[in-house]
DNA sequence: GAAAATCTGTTGAATTTTCAACAAACGGAG
DNA sequence: CTCCGTTTGTTGAAAATTCAACAGATTTTC
């Protein structure tokens, strides 16, 4: 587990943990690692929504399955990113969502029970990690937020805008890459995948966007 | 501020402290009460994010402002409601929404880091302000994820009929209220006002839900 | 390196949504 | 009770999105 210690440093959930503390209370957490294949279920929807995932190599994404099998994208989730925390601090009997191995990936599961309630050990990190929880989610409800900013655009053009706006200011050039492909994009975007490549065409002609595959450069 | 014992003893923030310790911690907060009318501004969009706000009596609409005055309601706090807290929790430099008051309403506000800081006193209960807070906002973010469930769906008849199996499924009945009026319902579905007063026309000629004013009834 | 599978851009037709305008219904003030 | 402002439902035309189908490009597999 040394390996993921960098990843782990960078975790939300473990800031003001102090380094030589990581590893003894992982295992009093009883945190373990799962490894996935590319396209592997992490957490299936309906499953018991008790553990919360780390990414510690790889990205998943959450994907919301419609009425009748459209897919969404909720997020996309990197190295060192929380997620299924929201579902299982508020003891949700089964999770609305599901996590899917993007690539190859590792996962870190930690039970939320053992983070929220104090164990008999008696440990002193539960305070700290409570506080980072709770930061934790209030960035975890901006994030939403700004989802919500974009699929709240009437049109193709105003949502595909508005979200490569807030990618610029998040990476704070306007040059990036997306981790999206153009179907994922479409999907995360809630729009038609045709409309989306014919838009983007529009943007280019227009001198408003530059992009080759998933890159992309705001003009 | 006594007559507000029961609103408080309902808040969320306020779960497991003593009723005869919520004054002192209140006071202790710096906790203030402010009055609205209807339409009045308690947090502008762009203003500093240092408040947490809580609904004492009538409620308050979170705004989100589009490029062009577009309105798009976030969602709308009653009595007993925590606001704003996400982004005074993650220390967000200024409110990336509005909050307007719905009626004539009394609002808490407290300064939140307050709350996230221990103050001089040595208060007790921090510790579990902070986990309430952390309890809540996973009850937010889900709150969000039900709102991207419904602007998820591509079509006006699915948003309606998403919605309204929500709001069903929250109160356990299928005959309710809900709080927003026409246009407002068109603004937090994001769709067009007369789209959906006429499909609401369609879906009660097909005997697929039954309404009268704000009142919705599923068959 | 060739074949197979996947991804992307393009098109036109069908469908849906938006927009603007208006009249009926409703609610509050005097 | 009546007037006036607001809300709601309706309509048709304009605009936008979705859908289906296909061909070229790219990537993966063996």
């Amino acid at each position: 587990m040394k390996k993921y210690l960098s990843v782990l440093k960078n975790c939300p959930l473990f800031y003001g943990i102090r380094e030589e503390n990581l590893f003894t209370m992982l295992s009093c957490l009883g945190a373990r690692v799962e490894s996935f294949d590319k396209k592997y279920t992490v957490f299936a929807e309906g499953s018991p929504a008790r553990y919360i995932g780390i990414v510690l190599s790889g990205s998943v994404q959450i994907l919301q399955g419609d009425y009748y099998g459209n897919r969404s994208i909720l997020s996309h989730m990197k190295e060192s990113d929380v997620f299924a925390e929201a579902f299982a601090c508020a003891e949700l009997p089964s999770l609305p969502i599901s996590v899917v191995a993007n690539e190859p990936s590792e996962i870190m599961l930690i039970e939320c029970s053992h983070i929220l309630h104090t164990c008999n050990n008696n440990c002193g990190f539960h305070q700290q990690l409570i506080f980072n929880l709770m930061k934790d989610l209030a960035s975890k409800t901006i994030l939403f937020h700004q989802k919500i900013e974009v699929v709240s655009q009437r049109t193709t053009r105003d949502k595909i805008m508005t979200y490569l706006s807030q990618e610029a200011k998040k990476r704070g050039s306007n040059s990036f890459d997306i981790p999206y492909d153009r179907q994922e994009l479409a999907d995360y975007l809630e729009i038609d995948r045709s409309g989306l490549s014919a838009e983007i065409g529009k943007l280019k002609k227009e001198g408003i966007i530059e992009s080759h595959k998933n890159h992309f450069e705001l003009l």
